[in-house]
DNA sequence: TGTTAGCACTCACTTTAATAGAGTGCTAAT
DNA sequence: ATTAGCACTCTATTAAAGTGAGTGCTAACA
């Protein structure tokens, strides 16, 4: 198990999975003899191939069939790869002004410009996307009251980034509009610039204090304040390309199609994806999920490779790019990184 | 072409749909001669469904294949279903106050109940659903400008049905609270009660001019109202049960499987869908468009039957049910004509 | 000892042929 | 006008045979 692989067999297995993931097809002994710079005979390839079964790198669907990557396999694989891209930063400058162009153009507001952003990598890439909306760490800008009529009030709240947010109080007792244009002052005097998590229980008492009579209201207010802008609860998913997943024979059968298709429409499913992914990806902000180490079952067939993407301080949103196990990992990477960039700079500048 | 059928023809016709409609395979001459009580042999049955086929109202896959219905064939069943239905009112009690609980239950937001309604009715029928949000033919309510910073105001407008749409604006010059107050006023008592359509060349000069200096801002921001609260453009699509459609085995082969998904992802195409069935249903509000009749190409296989839900006066918005050609059309008109009540009353109690 | 050539063997996939069965169309009898 | 009967058609199923990619193992080789 633990066992190191030699510089040979790694780069035997190297080669199967790169012929796999361009063929789809399982690879055998022949292949990998001409494919590779090893100037070995088949026999010998299949010797190693043999060991890299018996460590369970790779898998025979049947006997007489060539081998195919297991997910250890594949795991082995992608670490090396992010290993030897780490610094590389790649400077495809072409296709990362042509994505700033497109990302930029014409978006005033946020979830425009995620479901762009989810589309663009869909189709740049043709596997699915996923992309959360930031998890707001973020702090509240502005805050409005506004009495609808008699027994109804609006209360609107902007967070950095320009995302905002509503909802409709009813109200139990009537209050007149003088009341509500003080009220929003001292929400906005108070709580601006404030993030949720700072609002504790001194704030309140303090606010709720200085409300006096309407003390009842404004308690109101505040969980209204904190569940509308509040926590991940209702994180906005945008998603693109499913139909994508398709195109990939071994996803392509009613039962895999059903389960994936599925867990795009609803999106709740994705929002655990995103929220493990979140917790996983401690370094460079890169996680990947190779088959059955996927947070959703429904996916255990496929690969999911997420980043987030940063504000400031904080971690913030995610971006997840879903495909088959024999995704291009390397160029799923490279989008993700440039979109990335992208999008961190579409906040800074957008703040 | 326009010869009536004969009793006895449309007897046959009718049971062909029927049982096709259940089996989903072609149907032959014996099993018609059972299935009806016509006491006619199956030689017969085979005369008149060689008739049948050359008036185009059935259709053989393959020689000595049974037939199977042509979209003329289930327009017919369709058309004549519809009329012996149309005033019984189906008083399936039971599940309208079960639909009923579930729509009003904890529904804050016109976008969660259409949300839920679409998700309701997917489960109960087996099929892919669409619900548009309504249309506003409706008056705005309330409108309410904020300034956030030095240079965005924000501009948050509530129609009638609590929908919220809100938009930020880059300001071209500086103004101060004071103006941003007198611009609220000035746009509730002038706009407000209105609908779009009644802002007309006259109440935007009446306005402009009472809004003296800003009037270059004024016409800014009429602009927003327009796009924000305005016209069909933005209007919202809410879709449940796409992966119903994978089970459908005409329907599940991977072209189909992608054409179909991939309309369900870009809610575009479910636009001109939902924009010409409304057109299109004059007299009850029910529309079907089955197989090639309807407007997106993608759906050619498959039937649509949409209904719309009106709130006051006015058309309003749709609700669409998306199946195989041979879907439970009898189930599905009744399901939409309950939801379609529950929609009312919920729009009814809650303006 | 590591590498290689060679060969028998396995197993999915393809092709072909044979068969069964559902259903039709037509004809002749009722 | 209806029906029984029969030849015919065409799909779907099954079985048999063949193909080919790929393996594992052994024996020879450097």
């Amino acid at each position: 198990m633990g066992q190191e692989l030699d510089e040979r067999k790694l780069k035997i297995l190297k080669a199967i999975v790169h012929n796999y993931l361009e063929t789809g097809e399982p690879v055998g002994s022949r292949t990998i003899s001409k494919y590779t710079d090893l100037n070995l005979s088949s026999a010998t390839i299949r010797n190693e191939m043999s060991d890299l079964e018996d460590m369970g790198y790779i898998v025979q669907p049947h006997t007489s069939a060539g081998r195919i990557p297991s997910d250890k396999g594949y795991r082995l694989y992608v670490d090396n790869m992010m290993k030897e891209k780490e610094e590389e930063l790649s400077e495809k400058q072409q296709e990362i002004t042509e994505m700033k162009e497109f990302l930029t153009e014409k978006v005033e507001q946020v979830e425009e410009l995620l479901q762009n952003t989810a589309k663009l990598l869909a189709n740049n890439t043709n596997y699915a996307t996923v992309v959360s909306s930031p998890r707001f760490t973020k702090r509240i800008k502005f805050i409005q009251l506004s009495l609808i009529n008699e027994d109804k009030m609006l209360c609107v709240v902007v967070m950095e980034g320009n995302v905002i947010k509503n909802k409709i109080v009813n109200l139990s007792k009537n209050i007149d509009g003088e009341t509500v244009l003080k009220l929003n002052i001292l929400f906005n005097s108070t709580l601006n610039g404030m993030t949720i998590e700072e609002i504790n229980l001194g704030t309140i008492s303090q606010i709720t204090g200085q409300a006096g009579e309407q003390g009842e209201l404004v308690r109101r207010v505040l969980e209204i304040i904190a569940e509308v802008a509040g926590s991940g609860e209702d994180m906005k998913i945008f998603t693109s390309g499913a139909t994508n997943m398709l195109k990939y024979p071994e996803l392509s059968d009613n039962v895999h199609a059903s389960e994936i298709i599925n867990v795009f429409e609803e999106k709740q499913q994705l929002e655990t994806l995103i929220t493990s992914s979140e917790e996983g990806s401690a370094g460079t902000g890169i996680q990947v999920y190779i088959g059955n180490e996927t947070p959703v079952q429904n996916m255990k067939d496929c690969s999911v490779v997420t980043m987030t993407y940063d504000i400031g301080d904080g971690v913030q949103g995610t971006i997840g790019i879903i495909g088959p196990k024999r995704m291009d990992y390397e160029k799923v990477v490279e989008n993700l990184k440039t979109v990335k960039k992208q999008l961190d700079d579409a906040f800074q500048n957008n703040t």
